[in-house]
DNA sequence: GGGCCAATGTACCAGACAGTACATTGGGTG
DNA sequence: CACCCAATGTACTGTCTGGTACATTGGCCC
Protein backbone atom coordinates (compact mmCIF):
# COMPACT_ATOMS: atom_id res chain seq x y z
CA UNK A 1 0.00 0.00 0.00
CA UNK A 2 1.22 3.37 -0.98
CA UNK A 3 1.20 6.24 1.47
CA UNK A 4 -1.76 9.17 0.60
CA UNK A 5 -0.76 11.19 -2.05
CA UNK A 6 1.90 8.89 -3.65
CA UNK A 7 0.65 6.97 -6.77
CA UNK A 8 2.19 3.77 -8.35
CA UNK A 9 3.87 4.80 -11.51
CA UNK A 10 6.83 1.41 -12.17
CA UNK A 11 7.96 3.39 -8.53
CA UNK A 12 6.19 5.13 -6.52
CA UNK A 13 6.61 8.52 -7.48
CA UNK A 14 5.62 11.86 -5.50
CA UNK A 15 2.70 13.60 -7.10
CA UNK A 16 1.62 16.91 -6.33
CA UNK A 17 -0.92 16.64 -3.94
CA UNK A 18 -4.38 15.58 -5.22
CA UNK A 19 -5.94 18.13 -3.97
CA UNK A 20 -9.05 19.34 -5.98
CA UNK A 21 -8.75 22.79 -8.07
CA UNK A 22 -10.99 23.24 -10.66
CA UNK A 23 -9.02 25.82 -12.36
CA UNK A 24 -5.52 24.63 -12.21
CA UNK A 25 -7.32 21.58 -13.71
CA UNK A 26 -9.16 23.35 -16.30
CA UNK A 27 -5.84 25.68 -16.87
CA UNK A 28 -3.44 22.50 -17.37
CA UNK A 29 -6.18 20.82 -19.69
CA UNK A 30 -6.07 23.76 -21.77
CA UNK A 31 -2.21 23.87 -22.08
CA UNK A 32 -1.86 20.63 -22.83
CA UNK A 33 -4.64 20.56 -25.11
CA UNK A 34 -2.47 23.64 -26.72
CA UNK A 35 0.31 21.55 -27.13
CA UNK A 36 -1.07 18.35 -29.05
CA UNK A 37 -3.32 20.50 -31.61
CA UNK A 38 -0.87 22.23 -32.50
CA UNK A 39 1.30 19.11 -32.97
CA UNK A 40 -1.18 16.97 -35.03
CA UNK A 41 -3.82 19.34 -35.94
CA UNK A 42 -7.26 18.89 -34.69
CA UNK A 43 -8.49 15.35 -36.83
CA UNK A 44 -4.74 14.25 -35.87
CA UNK A 45 -5.18 15.31 -32.43
CA UNK A 46 -6.06 12.53 -29.86
CA UNK A 47 -8.36 13.56 -26.95
CA UNK A 48 -6.69 10.28 -24.71
CA UNK A 49 -3.35 11.85 -25.41
CA UNK A 50 -4.33 15.19 -24.22
CA UNK A 51 -5.60 13.17 -20.82
CA UNK A 52 -2.64 11.40 -20.85
CA UNK A 53 -0.51 14.12 -20.29
CA UNK A 54 -2.13 15.65 -18.06
CA UNK A 55 -2.41 14.85 -14.06
CA UNK A 56 -6.01 14.45 -14.82
CA UNK A 57 -8.10 11.78 -16.63
CA UNK A 58 -10.44 12.26 -20.16
CA UNK A 59 -13.43 12.76 -18.39
CA UNK A 60 -12.34 16.24 -16.96
CA UNK A 61 -11.91 17.52 -21.03
CA UNK A 62 -16.33 15.78 -21.14
CA UNK A 63 -16.51 17.57 -17.31
CA UNK A 64 -14.80 20.87 -18.26
CA UNK A 65 -15.31 22.01 -22.25
CA UNK A 66 -18.25 19.31 -23.84
CA UNK A 67 -16.16 17.61 -26.09
CA UNK A 68 -13.21 17.48 -28.17
CA UNK A 69 -14.31 20.01 -30.51
CA UNK A 70 -14.98 22.50 -27.69
CA UNK A 71 -11.95 21.84 -25.99
CA UNK A 72 -10.19 22.75 -29.47
CA UNK A 73 -12.12 26.08 -29.60
CA UNK A 74 -11.26 27.19 -26.47
CA UNK A 75 -7.82 26.45 -27.04
CA UNK A 76 -7.86 28.88 -30.46
CA UNK A 77 -10.18 31.44 -28.82
CA UNK A 78 -7.18 31.53 -25.33
CA UNK A 79 -4.23 31.29 -28.15
CA UNK A 80 -5.59 34.11 -30.45
CA UNK A 81 -5.94 36.38 -27.20
CA UNK A 82 -2.28 35.31 -26.02
CA UNK A 83 -1.01 36.71 -29.39
CA UNK A 84 -3.26 40.00 -29.10
CA UNK A 85 -1.89 40.91 -25.97
CA UNK A 86 1.86 40.38 -26.89
CA UNK A 87 1.25 42.83 -30.28
CA UNK A 88 -0.04 45.17 -27.77
CA UNK A 89 3.22 45.19 -25.87
CA UNK A 90 4.95 45.63 -28.80
CA UNK A 91 6.64 49.67 -28.67
CA UNK A 92 8.70 51.48 -31.42
CA UNK A 93 10.45 54.54 -32.46
CA UNK A 94 8.12 57.43 -31.68
CA UNK A 95 9.83 60.24 -33.92
CA UNK A 96 11.32 58.64 -37.30
CA UNK A 97 8.62 56.94 -39.27
CA UNK A 98 11.25 55.11 -41.32
CA UNK A 99 13.33 53.60 -38.42
CA UNK A 100 9.80 53.18 -36.58
CA UNK A 101 8.51 50.91 -39.72
CA UNK A 102 11.49 48.49 -39.63
CA UNK A 103 11.29 48.02 -36.32
CA UNK A 104 8.17 47.10 -36.82
CA UNK A 105 8.55 44.91 -38.85
CA UNK A 106 11.66 43.41 -37.39
CA UNK A 107 9.70 42.78 -34.02
CA UNK A 108 6.73 41.22 -36.08
CA UNK A 109 9.57 38.98 -37.46
CA UNK A 110 10.71 38.35 -33.88
CA UNK A 111 6.97 37.40 -32.54
CA UNK A 112 6.11 35.04 -34.92
CA UNK A 113 9.72 33.47 -34.80
CA UNK A 114 9.17 32.92 -31.36
CA UNK A 115 5.36 32.09 -31.31
CA UNK A 116 5.45 28.47 -33.60
CA UNK A 117 3.02 26.82 -31.89
CA UNK A 118 0.28 29.48 -32.84
CA UNK A 119 1.32 30.08 -36.23
CA UNK A 120 0.59 26.05 -36.41
CA UNK A 121 -2.17 26.52 -35.08
CA UNK A 122 -3.13 29.27 -37.49
CA UNK A 123 -2.42 26.82 -40.62
CA UNK A 124 -4.15 24.47 -39.11
CA UNK A 125 -7.36 26.11 -38.78
CA UNK A 126 -6.90 27.53 -42.57
CA UNK A 127 -6.67 23.91 -43.76
CA UNK A 128 -10.22 23.88 -42.30
CA UNK A 129 -11.18 26.73 -43.99
CA UNK A 130 -11.66 28.49 -40.81
CA UNK A 131 -14.89 26.52 -39.86
CA UNK A 132 -13.27 26.94 -35.89
CA UNK A 133 -12.55 30.20 -35.55
CA UNK A 134 -15.33 31.58 -37.46
CA UNK A 135 -17.77 30.60 -34.21
CA UNK A 136 -15.50 32.79 -31.97
CA UNK A 137 -17.15 35.92 -32.30
CA UNK A 138 -14.99 37.25 -29.82
CA UNK A 139 -12.12 37.73 -31.38
CA UNK A 140 -13.99 39.78 -34.42
CA UNK A 141 -14.65 42.65 -32.30
CA UNK A 142 -10.28 42.63 -31.16
CA UNK A 143 -8.93 45.43 -32.09
CA UNK A 144 -5.86 44.39 -34.29
CA UNK A 145 -2.93 46.44 -32.38
CA UNK A 146 -0.41 45.38 -35.07
CA UNK A 147 -2.78 47.37 -37.81
CA UNK A 148 -2.93 49.91 -35.66
CA UNK A 149 0.23 50.91 -34.97
CA UNK A 150 0.78 50.47 -38.40
CA UNK A 151 -1.48 52.90 -39.01
CA UNK A 152 -0.02 55.73 -37.26
CA UNK A 153 3.27 55.47 -38.05
CA UNK A 154 1.78 55.34 -41.56
CA UNK A 155 -0.18 58.46 -41.06
CA UNK A 156 3.12 60.40 -39.36
CA UNK A 157 6.00 59.04 -42.64
CA UNK A 158 2.85 60.49 -44.88
CA UNK A 159 2.79 63.79 -43.11
CA UNK A 160 6.96 64.01 -43.05
CA UNK A 161 7.12 63.26 -46.85
CA UNK A 162 8.74 60.38 -46.94
CA UNK A 163 6.23 57.56 -47.15
CA UNK A 164 3.89 57.49 -50.14
CA UNK A 165 0.45 58.24 -49.53
CA UNK A 166 -1.28 55.44 -51.78
CA UNK A 167 -0.75 52.48 -49.71
CA UNK A 168 -3.09 51.34 -46.81
CA UNK A 169 -1.82 50.22 -43.22
CA UNK A 170 -3.73 46.99 -43.94
CA UNK A 171 -1.14 46.06 -46.77
CA UNK A 172 1.52 46.46 -45.10
CA UNK A 173 0.59 44.33 -42.71
CA UNK A 174 -0.39 41.72 -45.27
CA UNK A 175 3.12 42.47 -46.61
CA UNK A 176 4.43 41.74 -43.25
CA UNK A 177 2.22 38.79 -41.75
CA UNK A 178 2.94 36.84 -45.68
CA UNK A 179 6.26 37.17 -45.24
CA UNK A 180 6.60 36.04 -41.30
CA UNK A 181 4.08 33.68 -41.12
CA UNK A 182 5.64 32.06 -44.17
CA UNK A 183 8.98 31.47 -42.44
CA UNK A 184 7.67 29.91 -39.34
CA UNK A 185 4.56 28.18 -41.23
CA UNK A 186 6.07 26.76 -44.40
CA UNK A 187 9.80 26.17 -43.46
CA UNK A 188 9.74 22.15 -43.46
CA UNK A 189 8.82 22.43 -47.42
CA UNK A 190 10.69 25.08 -48.82
CA UNK A 191 13.64 24.28 -46.68
CA UNK A 192 13.56 20.71 -48.11
CA UNK A 193 12.84 22.08 -51.89
CA UNK A 194 15.58 24.89 -51.66
CA UNK A 195 17.65 23.08 -49.49
CA UNK A 196 18.36 26.01 -46.66
CA UNK A 197 17.48 25.83 -43.30
CA UNK A 198 15.01 29.19 -42.44
CA UNK A 199 15.68 27.88 -39.04
CA UNK A 200 19.59 28.47 -38.57
CA UNK A 201 21.12 31.00 -36.29
CA UNK A 202 22.71 32.16 -39.89
CA UNK A 203 19.94 32.54 -41.27
CA UNK A 204 17.82 34.19 -39.17
CA UNK A 205 19.22 37.88 -39.01
CA UNK A 206 19.78 38.11 -42.71
CA UNK A 207 15.77 37.49 -42.83
CA UNK A 208 14.99 39.56 -40.22
CA UNK A 209 16.26 42.44 -41.76
CA UNK A 210 15.38 41.82 -44.87
CA UNK A 211 11.63 42.36 -44.09
CA UNK A 212 12.74 45.87 -42.56
CA UNK A 213 14.39 46.59 -45.75
CA UNK A 214 11.18 45.60 -48.43
CA UNK A 215 8.72 47.70 -46.55
CA UNK A 216 11.11 50.74 -46.42
CA UNK A 217 12.28 50.44 -49.51
CA UNK A 218 8.18 49.97 -50.89
CA UNK A 219 7.18 52.59 -48.66
CA UNK A 220 9.72 55.08 -49.38
CA UNK A 221 9.69 54.64 -53.54
CA UNK A 222 7.41 57.15 -55.64
CA UNK A 223 4.30 55.80 -56.24
CA UNK A 224 4.57 54.21 -59.89
CA UNK A 225 1.67 54.73 -62.47
CA UNK B 1 -32.98 -6.88 -63.18
CA UNK B 2 -30.33 -4.52 -64.77
CA UNK B 3 -28.77 -4.52 -68.36
CA UNK B 4 -24.79 -5.47 -68.01
CA UNK B 5 -22.77 -2.19 -67.70
CA UNK B 6 -25.76 -0.62 -65.38
CA UNK B 7 -25.42 0.21 -61.88
CA UNK B 8 -28.47 0.95 -59.26
CA UNK B 9 -27.94 4.17 -58.32
CA UNK B 10 -31.45 5.58 -57.30
CA UNK B 11 -32.66 5.09 -60.90
CA UNK B 12 -30.29 3.29 -63.31
CA UNK B 13 -27.34 5.35 -64.33
CA UNK B 14 -24.89 4.54 -67.51
CA UNK B 15 -21.44 3.46 -66.26
CA UNK B 16 -18.36 3.29 -68.17
CA UNK B 17 -18.11 -0.37 -69.37
CA UNK B 18 -16.47 -2.32 -66.29
CA UNK B 19 -13.73 -2.74 -68.94
CA UNK B 20 -10.62 -3.11 -67.03
CA UNK B 21 -7.73 -0.47 -67.26
CA UNK B 22 -5.27 -0.48 -64.51
CA UNK B 23 -3.84 3.02 -65.28
CA UNK B 24 -6.72 4.35 -65.44
CA UNK B 25 -7.72 2.99 -62.45
CA UNK B 26 -4.44 3.98 -60.87
CA UNK B 27 -5.05 7.15 -62.32
CA UNK B 28 -8.48 7.96 -60.94
CA UNK B 29 -7.56 7.31 -57.40
CA UNK B 30 -4.70 9.51 -57.78
CA UNK B 31 -6.76 12.49 -58.45
CA UNK B 32 -9.49 11.57 -55.98
CA UNK B 33 -7.12 11.14 -53.29
CA UNK B 34 -5.65 14.41 -54.32
CA UNK B 35 -8.91 16.38 -54.11
CA UNK B 36 -9.35 14.64 -50.34
CA UNK B 37 -6.13 15.16 -48.58
CA UNK B 38 -6.24 18.35 -50.20
CA UNK B 39 -9.64 18.95 -48.79
CA UNK B 40 -9.61 17.26 -45.23
CA UNK B 41 -5.44 16.63 -44.62
CA UNK B 42 -3.65 13.57 -43.71
CA UNK B 43 -5.43 12.66 -40.40
CA UNK B 44 -9.06 13.67 -41.67
CA UNK B 45 -8.78 11.99 -45.08
CA UNK B 46 -10.75 8.70 -45.14
CA UNK B 47 -9.29 5.80 -47.23
CA UNK B 48 -13.26 4.72 -47.63
CA UNK B 49 -13.69 8.22 -48.99
CA UNK B 50 -11.59 8.27 -51.27
CA UNK B 51 -12.83 4.93 -52.62
CA UNK B 52 -16.03 5.55 -52.80
CA UNK B 53 -15.26 8.76 -54.95
CA UNK B 54 -14.12 6.64 -57.53
CA UNK B 55 -15.44 3.62 -59.76
CA UNK B 56 -13.69 1.12 -57.99
CA UNK B 57 -13.36 -0.15 -54.46
CA UNK B 58 -10.69 0.72 -51.37
CA UNK B 59 -9.21 -2.35 -51.80
CA UNK B 60 -7.79 -1.06 -55.18
CA UNK B 61 -5.56 1.20 -52.70
CA UNK B 62 -3.83 -1.37 -51.57
CA UNK B 63 -3.38 -2.94 -54.47
CA UNK B 64 -2.02 -0.18 -56.86
CA UNK B 65 -0.30 2.04 -53.42
CA UNK B 66 0.15 -0.29 -50.48
CA UNK B 67 -1.45 1.96 -47.85
CA UNK B 68 -3.14 5.31 -47.54
CA UNK B 69 0.72 6.66 -45.94
CA UNK B 70 1.96 5.34 -49.66
CA UNK B 71 -0.94 7.12 -51.25
CA UNK B 72 -0.35 10.53 -49.74
CA UNK B 73 3.39 10.00 -50.72
CA UNK B 74 2.24 9.20 -54.40
CA UNK B 75 0.00 12.86 -54.25
CA UNK B 76 2.52 14.85 -52.88
CA UNK B 77 5.03 13.74 -55.45
CA UNK B 78 2.62 14.19 -58.24
CA UNK B 79 0.79 17.49 -57.36
CA UNK B 80 4.85 18.61 -57.17
CA UNK B 81 5.72 17.03 -60.18
CA UNK B 82 2.59 19.46 -62.28
CA UNK B 83 3.29 22.91 -60.43
CA UNK B 84 6.97 22.53 -61.28
CA UNK B 85 5.85 22.05 -65.01
CA UNK B 86 3.93 24.59 -64.49
CA UNK B 87 6.37 26.98 -63.59
CA UNK B 88 8.42 26.02 -66.60
CA UNK B 89 5.76 27.38 -68.80
CA UNK B 90 6.36 30.79 -67.09
CA UNK B 91 7.68 33.47 -69.72
CA UNK B 92 8.23 36.90 -69.28
CA UNK B 93 9.60 39.84 -70.78
CA UNK B 94 12.83 39.74 -72.10
CA UNK B 95 14.63 42.84 -72.39
CA UNK B 96 13.12 44.99 -69.72
CA UNK B 97 14.54 43.28 -66.38
CA UNK B 98 12.08 45.59 -64.48
CA UNK B 99 9.22 44.44 -66.66
CA UNK B 100 10.26 41.14 -66.47
CA UNK B 101 10.72 41.06 -62.33
CA UNK B 102 7.13 42.41 -62.45
CA UNK B 103 5.74 39.97 -64.48
CA UNK B 104 6.89 37.27 -63.02
CA UNK B 105 5.94 38.35 -59.48
CA UNK B 106 2.36 38.69 -60.90
CA UNK B 107 2.16 35.10 -62.99
CA UNK B 108 3.30 33.72 -59.60
CA UNK B 109 0.90 35.21 -58.22
CA UNK B 110 -1.75 33.97 -60.64
CA UNK B 111 -0.07 30.54 -60.68
CA UNK B 112 -0.79 30.18 -56.59
CA UNK B 113 -4.13 31.72 -57.04
CA UNK B 114 -5.18 29.19 -59.57
CA UNK B 115 -3.93 25.62 -57.36
CA UNK B 116 -5.20 26.33 -54.33
CA UNK B 117 -5.03 22.33 -54.08
CA UNK B 118 -1.46 22.28 -54.02
CA UNK B 119 -1.60 25.40 -51.23
CA UNK B 120 -3.39 23.42 -49.13
CA UNK B 121 -1.30 20.49 -49.67
CA UNK B 122 1.82 22.30 -48.92
CA UNK B 123 0.20 23.78 -45.85
CA UNK B 124 -0.74 19.97 -44.86
CA UNK B 125 2.35 18.50 -45.41
CA UNK B 126 4.55 21.82 -43.24
CA UNK B 127 1.63 20.89 -40.53
CA UNK B 128 3.36 17.30 -40.23
CA UNK B 129 6.60 19.09 -40.49
CA UNK B 130 7.54 18.12 -43.61
CA UNK B 131 8.24 13.91 -42.77
CA UNK B 132 6.39 12.93 -45.61
CA UNK B 133 8.18 15.18 -47.90
CA UNK B 134 11.49 14.30 -46.93
CA UNK B 135 11.14 11.11 -48.43
CA UNK B 136 10.92 11.75 -51.60
CA UNK B 137 14.20 12.52 -52.86
CA UNK B 138 13.24 12.85 -56.48
CA UNK B 139 11.55 16.41 -55.56
CA UNK B 140 14.69 17.41 -54.26
CA UNK B 141 16.69 16.92 -57.28
CA UNK B 142 14.44 18.65 -59.81
CA UNK B 143 16.18 22.26 -60.23
CA UNK B 144 13.25 24.67 -59.16
CA UNK B 145 12.40 26.81 -62.48
CA UNK B 146 11.07 29.81 -60.13
CA UNK B 147 14.32 30.38 -59.03
CA UNK B 148 16.38 30.22 -62.42
CA UNK B 149 14.74 32.23 -64.15
CA UNK B 150 14.97 35.15 -60.92
CA UNK B 151 18.28 34.29 -60.80
CA UNK B 152 18.77 35.27 -64.91
CA UNK B 153 16.51 38.46 -64.68
CA UNK B 154 17.96 39.52 -61.56
CA UNK B 155 21.66 39.27 -63.39
CA UNK B 156 20.06 41.04 -65.97
CA UNK B 157 19.56 43.72 -63.89
CA UNK B 158 22.58 44.30 -62.28
CA UNK B 159 24.24 44.66 -65.39
CA UNK B 160 22.08 47.33 -66.22
CA UNK B 161 22.49 49.24 -62.84
CA UNK B 162 18.61 48.65 -62.36
CA UNK B 163 18.76 46.54 -59.24
CA UNK B 164 21.07 46.17 -56.25
CA UNK B 165 23.56 43.77 -56.13
CA UNK B 166 23.34 42.23 -52.42
CA UNK B 167 20.24 40.51 -53.12
CA UNK B 168 19.90 36.67 -53.56
CA UNK B 169 17.93 34.90 -55.88
CA UNK B 170 16.85 32.88 -53.59
CA UNK B 171 15.60 36.11 -51.11
CA UNK B 172 13.41 37.44 -53.74
CA UNK B 173 11.90 33.87 -54.89
CA UNK B 174 11.46 33.71 -50.50
CA UNK B 175 9.51 37.25 -50.49
CA UNK B 176 6.94 36.55 -53.40
CA UNK B 177 6.19 32.92 -52.62
CA UNK B 178 5.63 34.23 -48.80
CA UNK B 179 3.05 36.78 -50.18
CA UNK B 180 1.42 34.47 -53.05
CA UNK B 181 1.44 31.36 -50.50
CA UNK B 182 -0.36 33.64 -47.89
CA UNK B 183 -3.06 34.89 -49.57
CA UNK B 184 -4.10 31.48 -50.50
CA UNK B 185 -3.05 29.63 -47.58
CA UNK B 186 -4.38 32.11 -44.90
CA UNK B 187 -7.12 33.14 -46.43
CA UNK B 188 -9.70 32.47 -43.51
CA UNK B 189 -8.03 33.58 -40.42
CA UNK B 190 -6.81 37.07 -41.87
CA UNK B 191 -10.06 37.38 -44.23
CA UNK B 192 -11.93 36.34 -40.70
CA UNK B 193 -10.07 38.69 -38.50
CA UNK B 194 -9.63 41.68 -40.59
CA UNK B 195 -13.06 41.57 -42.52
CA UNK B 196 -11.43 41.63 -45.93
CA UNK B 197 -12.23 38.79 -48.58
CA UNK B 198 -8.72 38.21 -50.42
CA UNK B 199 -10.25 36.39 -53.01
CA UNK B 200 -12.53 38.71 -53.63
CA UNK B 201 -12.75 40.02 -57.79
CA UNK B 202 -12.79 43.74 -56.32
CA UNK B 203 -9.43 42.21 -54.54
CA UNK B 204 -7.25 40.53 -56.70
CA UNK B 205 -6.24 43.05 -59.07
CA UNK B 206 -4.94 44.90 -56.26
CA UNK B 207 -3.30 42.85 -54.55
CA UNK B 208 -1.51 40.97 -57.59
CA UNK B 209 -0.15 44.47 -58.68
CA UNK B 210 1.18 44.69 -54.92
CA UNK B 211 3.72 42.47 -55.20
CA UNK B 212 5.40 43.42 -58.36
CA UNK B 213 5.39 47.22 -56.84
CA UNK B 214 7.22 45.59 -53.73
CA UNK B 215 9.66 43.37 -55.51
CA UNK B 216 10.46 46.37 -57.73
CA UNK B 217 10.73 48.76 -54.95
CA UNK B 218 13.36 46.53 -52.73
CA UNK B 219 15.07 45.80 -55.91
CA UNK B 220 15.41 49.60 -57.52
CA UNK B 221 16.38 51.06 -53.95
CA UNK B 222 19.76 51.67 -53.12
CA UNK B 223 20.99 49.38 -50.45
CA UNK B 224 20.57 50.84 -47.26
CA UNK B 225 23.42 50.68 -44.22
C1' DG C 1 -10.92 -22.15 -76.57
C1' DG C 2 -8.80 -22.96 -72.45
C1' DG C 3 -5.59 -21.77 -69.13
C1' DC C 4 -3.36 -18.32 -66.43
C1' DC C 5 -2.63 -14.33 -63.99
C1' DA C 6 -3.32 -9.35 -63.45
C1' DA C 7 -7.04 -6.89 -61.79
C1' DT C 8 -11.01 -6.52 -59.14
C1' DG C 9 -14.69 -7.31 -55.69
C1' DT C 10 -16.79 -8.83 -51.03
C1' DA C 11 -16.87 -9.49 -46.54
C1' DC C 12 -14.69 -9.17 -42.68
C1' DC C 13 -11.37 -7.99 -38.54
C1' DA C 14 -8.77 -5.87 -34.81
C1' DG C 15 -7.60 -1.84 -32.80
C1' DA C 16 -8.41 2.93 -32.11
C1' DC C 17 -11.25 6.52 -30.66
C1' DA C 18 -14.76 9.85 -29.00
C1' DG C 19 -17.86 9.78 -25.72
C1' DT C 20 -20.66 8.08 -21.36
C1' DA C 21 -22.77 5.62 -17.11
C1' DC C 22 -21.93 5.23 -12.70
C1' DA C 23 -19.34 5.25 -8.58
C1' DT C 24 -16.51 8.01 -5.32
C1' DT C 25 -14.26 11.53 -2.80
C1' DG C 26 -12.84 15.86 -0.88
C1' DG C 27 -13.74 20.20 1.08
C1' DG C 28 -16.61 23.89 2.20
C1' DT C 29 -20.93 25.15 4.88
C1' DG C 30 -24.56 25.08 8.16
C1' DC D 1 -19.12 17.04 12.25
C1' DA D 2 -22.32 15.63 9.04
C1' DC D 3 -24.20 16.71 4.75
C1' DC D 4 -23.96 17.88 0.05
C1' DC D 5 -22.40 18.67 -4.30
C1' DA D 6 -18.56 20.07 -7.24
C1' DA D 7 -14.87 17.58 -8.89
C1' DT D 8 -12.81 13.45 -10.08
C1' DG D 9 -11.94 8.55 -11.34
C1' DT D 10 -12.99 3.83 -13.54
C1' DA D 11 -14.63 1.07 -16.66
C1' DC D 12 -17.14 0.73 -20.23
C1' DT D 13 -19.45 1.04 -25.33
C1' DG D 14 -20.65 1.80 -30.16
C1' DT D 15 -18.67 3.20 -34.11
C1' DC D 16 -15.24 4.29 -37.22
C1' DT D 17 -11.20 3.08 -39.76
C1' DG D 18 -7.16 1.18 -41.92
C1' DG D 19 -6.13 -2.98 -43.50
C1' DT D 20 -6.67 -8.01 -45.19
C1' DA D 21 -8.22 -13.00 -46.49
C1' DC D 22 -10.27 -15.01 -49.96
C1' DA D 23 -13.09 -15.46 -53.91
C1' DT D 24 -13.80 -14.11 -58.77
C1' DT D 25 -13.49 -12.38 -63.30
C1' DG D 26 -11.85 -10.62 -67.64
C1' DG D 27 -8.70 -10.57 -71.34
C1' DC D 28 -4.57 -12.06 -73.55
C1' DC D 29 -1.56 -15.69 -75.42
C1' DC D 30 -0.51 -20.19 -77.04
Amino acid sequence: MLPKGWRPLGYAVPVAPAQRDAERTRAELLAVATEVFAEDGYSGARVDEIAERTRTTKRMIYYYFGGKEQLYLAVLEEAYRGIRDAERAIDVDHTDPVAAMRQLAELTFDHHVTHDAFIRLVAIENVHRGEFIRRLDSLRTLAQPAVTQLDEILQRGRAAGVFRDDVQALDVHLLISSYCVFQVANKYTFGFLFDVDLDSPAQRPHLRAMIGEVVVAWLTARASV
